[in-house]
DNA sequence: GCTAACGATATGAACGTTCAACGGGATGTC
DNA sequence: GACATCCCGTTGAACGTTCATATCGTTAGC
């Protein structure tokens, strides 16, 4: 993996092409403040001529961290139909690359995780971590807290309180916009298709729904329903709800892939998504926008970067940060 | 992003504990056979009370080279449905840790990302590349090459000959065998739905097609169709094609996207996947477990070993390297 | 019995950067 | 005029590892 020798220009190579010692062209670089301005525009044609970059390794060393941050992917086997760490990481990355930090991946064994994050640790690869998909109990999240390693976590580490350094989408609000879009929109009853009670995110979510729905009139009990995070069964519990739906009534949905299977429930019927139910989704993964459907984007980006920000200045958060999610118009809410 | 300053064993600690000088325990570390079987015995025992690990950083700047591996990921609005490169991803980072290596991920900007590689490089960020979805004339290619940059491709580098480094999945041979399983399988007649003729991949594909059926007195202009790599799209061409098919035939598909699309016309026809009509999509993707679709498994951990291993010794490599994907049977091949 | 060769371990130097400390000149203060 | 202060810049040391080389004792070869 060693590449052919290339001659990469140091310091000191600056140095002495702008006749100043090293640690000046350190400060310019880290400090230009501190360098009389003809020398820094000195420096830092040299800079430029020579292509200089700092060298990491060397920086890691002596700053005793490394700039870069942990990020746990899943083993192909684990991951399922519809998900978001794929653009999280992305959006991730680019955050990470906004403060010059770099994420790094890794892959740990069940059971066995937690000395994988040793390992980072402790051969100085990471400064910290960024965790996603926290389990009930996460054994990540004490652990880390314990050892005072810095870690932020996408999505809220909901039974260990002691953990406020989280970002996380408001899938109550979310939901209550869903509602009152499709309101707005000129639908008349709102359903609701939801996972099982007792997944928290599926319950913050619903509660969204019973919010905006609250003064309407529905027969909640009739006009929702639960399924699994799957489409083809959602496909079935949408059947159950779409038999007491008329033409111009709407679903919300938790999940995009719940969304997907109404539309499937849709299709059996010789209904079309929006003109005559509308449907709306959650998450705005890749399968949303591949099928049309309406649904409530979680913005990323500004997560990804408020995640990072977190990690540096943890202190910044004593209650965790929820982020609004927008809402995107698509066909399946178009009559 | 700094911890609390934890205090991290270093060789000379162990070295100090188990009486011998830094060397000995770096060769007992990294050349265990030259150092004594009771030495050996005696520094392992401290290394592990002392829970030491090496600092990375130390040694990458010590031995100039990162033991990293830079890997590209598309930013948010550019990836697609279906795309294969989140499992590629956790599997390539898994291989990755196989030979002590880490994958670093980055984004770059339309247009200057050669200078974002540039940059890992001069940073000694990275030892080198992994390309995935490279582009018809990928510029990066042929600037790493130049450049003697270590990289491989997953993927061939169709128009770049002198690019042997890569690994890709034997489209056409694993056509034949979705072919032949669906033959096996007792259906009948075996159309075909893929890409626009121009794409290389799906052009390698179909004529996978080609060479299964060639024997069997279809009419072959008839039972193929194209369509884009969207599941609306593929479910109005395969319309088309369930015009001239029966119960008891099948479907071959260029990927799961398109085989999804396909499942979608069968259910507007109530027709079942498998039982009615025999639906093969190919690359795995999480969609085709989701909807139960027998598909070509591209053999992602096989596939970026061998990509790693490539990476270190890119000699071992003339033509380039073909995996070959092996069929997952599921319900849509179940009569 | 002399030299060569080898096995096991030790030592100095180097990788490229930043920290901590210091120096010299100009400016300000009383 | 003495002294503190600031600005701009320099120097030695350190981060933790591995490379290159040296040392020492033992064995082999003739």
């Amino acid at each position: 993996m060693r590449g052919l020798r290339r001659e990469r220009a140091t310091l000191v190579d600056v140095a002495r092409a702008s006749n100043v010692s090293r640690q000046t062209v350190s400060n310019a670089l880290n400090n230009p403040q501190r360098v009389a301005p003809e020398t820094l525009e000195r420096v830092q044609a040299q800079i430029d001529r020579l292509g200089f970059h700092p060298n990491q390794a060397a920086r890691s060393l002596r700053q005793q961290q490394a700039n870069a941050i942990g990020f746990q992917v899943e083993r192909t086997h684990a991951r399922g139909f519809g998900n978001l760490l794929d653009p999280f990481l992305a959006a991730l990355t680019e955050a990470a690359q906004g403060v010059d930090a770099h994420v790094i991946t890794f892959v740990a064994d069940e059971g066995a995780d937690l000395a994988t994050y040793e390992r980072l640790l402790s051969t100085q690869v990471v400064d910290g971590f960024v965790l996603a998909h926290t389990r009930h109990a996460d054994p990540r999240a004490s652990w880390l807290r314990e050892r005072g390693v810095p870690f932020v976590s996408f999505g809220r580490v909901w039974d260990d309180p002691t953990v406020t350094s989280w970002v996380d989408v408001d899938g109550r609000g979310g939901t209550r916009a869903a509602v009152e879009h499709v309101l707005a929109g000129g639908y008349r009853r709102v359903a609701w298709l939801g996972w099982p009670a007792g997944s928290l995110v599926g319950d913050d979510r619903r509660a969204g729904w019973n919010d905006a729905t609250a003064g309407l009139g529905h027969d909640h009990a009739n006009l929702s329903g639960v399924t699994p995070q799957n489409a083809l069964e959602a496909a079935k519990a949408a059947e159950v709800i779409l038999d007491r739906l008329s033409p111009g009534d709407a679903i919300v949905c938790v999940s995009d892939v719940v969304a997907l299977g109404v539309t499937l429930a849709l299709g059996r019927r010789h209904l079309l998504p929006g003109t005559d139910i509308g449907v709306v989704g959650f998450d705005d993964g890749d399968l949303a926008e591949a099928f049309d459907i309406s649904t409530m984007r979680q913005p990323l980006g500004d997560l990804s970067r408020r995640l990072i920000h977190l990690l540096k200045r943890p202190t910044d958060s004593r209650h965790g940060d929820l982020v609004t999610p927008t809402l995107i118009h698509r066909a399946s809410t178009t009559r």
